[in-house]
DNA sequence: CGGAAAATTAGAATGGTTCTTATTTTGATC
DNA sequence: GATCAAAATAAGAACCATTCTAATTTTCCG
């Protein structure tokens, strides 16, 4: 029970990630974001998570997306001044936020493309995040 | 006195731009903008124009810069989820974030890239807006 | 087990932005 | 120029995603 990680539902879960403890809240956070696709924000998470812990509050919800992100498990991903979404991709990848559905689509990147390349960027520069958006529709 | 724009301070700024009747408030907003390189916020332009009109309020400087975007005048310009910012130079360009100095520098692409060439879009996608926002610091 | 540190909870507070309502200004028409 | 309707502005209230605070619970480690 303390080396092999806690089993809960369909998903095993380690008890550590990045050298983030795994709490229960995490993890329903965690498993919940790794099967979604749709970018969910954090109320959304809330919302779902509910349905197993049912004490859970926003506030833990919150608390469990900064510490993923800031162990870098799940990226934060903001549009315009719209709540944040939260996404379980970690390669570079970009954002198409599609108006007419309002859903949102990972970007990759064409192999051999080195993003910085094309920028024109001060010398000397240090990147540490990159962030693209595309908006428009699927016609 | 009226063909032939409004003169203020240094810069003329025609009646209309793309459609947009350029009242006095939004010529102040405007002209402001087009006077800096540091992307201001809201606030900071509500602050800079009350010199100039001591009686404008925020509503008023926040529908103008709304009014200002929608008529594709000036860019609106968001990190993570700090306040908006905005910005004069409607080139394609990107945002590098400097996280030592909290500066924002405009990036301009190089010759001949056409971003869309090099992400990996779904078909029949019709793109209306991109955002490329960079953080890191200037070593 | 016992105490310290970390995590969670609930609700209050924050802060950028938007909304509401009243007032002022503008533009069109006479 | 006078008059009226539409647009813009002003002031402050309201909104809402997020963060903070304080109290409680859980976990870790000796």
């Amino acid at each position: 029970m303390t080396t092999q990680g806690i089993q809960n539902r369909e998903t095993t879960i380690p008890e550590e990630i990045n050298g983030l403890r795994m709490t229960r809240q995490r993890q329903e956070v965690y498993r919940f974001l790794m099967g979604e696709r749709t970018h969910p924000t954090a109320n959304e998470v809330f919302m779902r998570i509910k349905e197993a812990l049912p004490n859970v509050s926003l506030a833990t919800v919150y608390n469990c997306l900064e510490a993923l992100v800031q162990h870098k498990i799940i990226r934060q991903v903001n549009f315009d001044r719209e709540p944040s979404r939260y996404c379980p991709n970690l390669d570079e990848h970009g954002h198409f936020h599609d108006e007419t559905t309002g859903t949102i689509h990972d970007v990759k990147f064409k192999p051999g493309i080195n993003l910085t390349d094309i920028l024109d960027l001060p010398p000397n520069t240090v990147i540490k995040d990159i962030e693209i958006t595309l908006r428009g529709q699927l016609a």
